[in-house]
Formats: structure tokens, C-alpha cells, sequence
DNA sequence: ATGGTAGAGTGTCTA
């Protein structure tokens, strides 16, 4: 089984980009991140012609996410128990869907951004960790928890470590919500199959950092004890990031025996 | 320090 996870950037804008890759990459499961779209809006023709099911949460026009599936959809669970949100009043987002694919449990997750560590959002994407890691500890079976962490893990995963000394994505407390889920259990299951310096996942629309290859490696795939046995490998689709049209992060690919 | 690009949808907000 193979499966992926992609922050596409709009669904809409970019589905014939998601067909061609799902085709190309022969894809059984793909986890998408900021569709940008409400579930009435989705593009679902294409997908159902190419066999697959999409289970989906969307409330506004930043956020989003799905499971795209032709192996079967069960179970699905938008949000995970006590998830945050944010706002003041609260506004409804869509971050977080579950569903049983193919015997796996697969969770697409877009976390919080946090934009700066001084803004609210911050602490937001904090708690929002936090309790993601308290639901994923009641998690049993094959899991996956896949998608857009906004999280560098180590300094080698960010272009120029120095530009980002005031910026979210490689705080320490971030580096520790990360790390705990680790601490449970769960191992990220791409980095072994995808060695090397500079091994980027998202590049900044700006200034050409795609073509510079100054980017980031925040989009990753947790996998439970027993699903983490069956990886027998992984890759990045860099090369989908290329070009007129792209999401501004690539897909991430993995191999389940 | 600032600004650069892209996508939602018309006002800016988000990233």
C-alpha cells in the first residue's frame, strides 16, 4: 500500500495537479492539507473517475483538509478530542480528519502556523500539540499522522538557520511537542529513506527559494510501532514542486509492506 | 528591516 501527504495549496486550483500525481505515483491514500475549500466546493469528479473516495472537513478559505482513498474510507472523525480553536469568538477550522483506509488509520493533520512566537496563534498551535498528543496516545493499530507539521525538527531542516532565530516553526517548545509524540512511540518514518543535507518539503513562494533550494522540512509522516514496521520506503516528489502552478510544499510518498 | 508571491474572494487575511 502506498500512501502520501501533500498541503496542496487549494484543491481547487490545483486538482489536475493532484490527478496527475496520484496516476504517476500510483498513490492508494493521499492525506491533503489546506484545500481551501468548503466540502460543497470540492472538485470530486475527476477523483471518482480515477476510483477514489474523499472524506473532507473545510470551513473557510485558509484551511482544509482530506483523505482521498481508493482503498475505502471508514470511521471517518473530523477533529480529535479537546482540539483548540482558535479566535475570539472561536472560528470554526478544519485541521485535523481520520479515517480507516485500507486497515490503516491515517490522520491528515495541518498544524497551526503560529506566525510569530509573540502572536496568540502561538500558544494556539502549542495547546493544539498538546492535546494532539494526548489523543494520539488513545490511538491503537496501524496509524499514521501525516501531513503539514509547520515544525523544522532540527536546524539541518531549515535552509538558513540564522534567518529564522525570531521565527515559529523551530522554537524549542515547538521542537518539544514534536518530539514527544516520538517519546510515545511513534517514529517519523520518511527521514531514513530520504538521506542527504538540504532535503526540503516546502519552498516560499518568494524570491525563488523553490529554484535556490532554500526551503524547509516540515511535512512529515508518524507512524505507530506496528505501522512503522511495515514502511519499506519513502520519497519526496521534489520535482512536483516544480514549474508554473505548484502547491508551495511537495508530496511526501511512503511504502507499506 | 523590508518585501517579495500565491490563493481565497473583493476587504484584506493567511501563509
Amino acid at each position: 500500500m502506498r500512501i502520501a501527504t501533500w498541503n496542496v495549496n487549494s484543491i481547487r486550483s490545483r486538482i489536475d495537479r493532484v490527478e496527475a500525481f496520484l496516476q504517476r505515483h500510483d498513490i492508494d491514500v493521499l492525506a491533503v492539507q489546506e484545500t481551501k475549500a468548503r466540502e460543497d466546493q470540492l472538485p470530486l469528479m475527476g477523483l471518482q473517475v480515477l476510483g477514489y473516495d474523499v472524506a473532507a472537513a473545510g470551513y473557510n478559505q485558509w484551511n482544509g483538509v482530506a483523505i482521498i482513498s481508493r482503498v475505502g474510507i471508514e470511521d471517518v472523525q473530523v477533529g480529535f478530542p479537546e482540539m483548540p480553536v482558535f479566535g475570539d469568538p472561536p472560528v470554526a477550522e478544519a485541521r485535523a480528519i481520520g479515517a480507516t483506509c485500507g486497515g490503516v488509520r491515517i490522520w491528515s493533520l495541518y498544524v497551526p502556523n503560529g506566525r510569530t512566537p509573540e502572536d496568540p496563534h502561538y500558544l494556539y498551535k502549542l495547546d493544539w500539540l498538546a492535546k494532539l498528543r494526548t489523543a494520539a496516545q488513545s490511538f491503537s493499530g496501524d496509524v499514521a499522522l501525516v501531513g503539514d507539521w509547520n515544525i523544522a525538527p532540527t536546524d539541518a531542516d531549515v535552509f538558513d538557520i540564522a534567518q529564522f532565530a525570531k521565527s515559529t516553526h523551530v522554537t524549542p517548545p515547538e521542537r518539544a511537542a514534536f518530539q514527544a509524540l516520538l517519546e510515545d512511540g511513534y517514529v517519523e518514518v520518511t527521514r531514513p529513506h530520504t538521506p542527504g543535507p538540504e532535503v526540503y518539503t516546502y519552498w516560499d513562494y518568494y524570491r525563488q527559494r523553490f529554484e535556490r533550494n532554500r526551503g524547509l522540512r516540515i511535512d512529515f509522516v508518524l507512524g505507530s510501532p506496528s505501522l512503522a514496521s511495515r514502511v519499506t520506503g519513502a520519497f519526496i516528489d521534489r520535482d512536483e514542486r516544480a514549474g508554473q502552478g505548484a502547491s508551495d510544499h511537495a508530496p511526501v510518498v511512503v511504502d507499506l509492506r
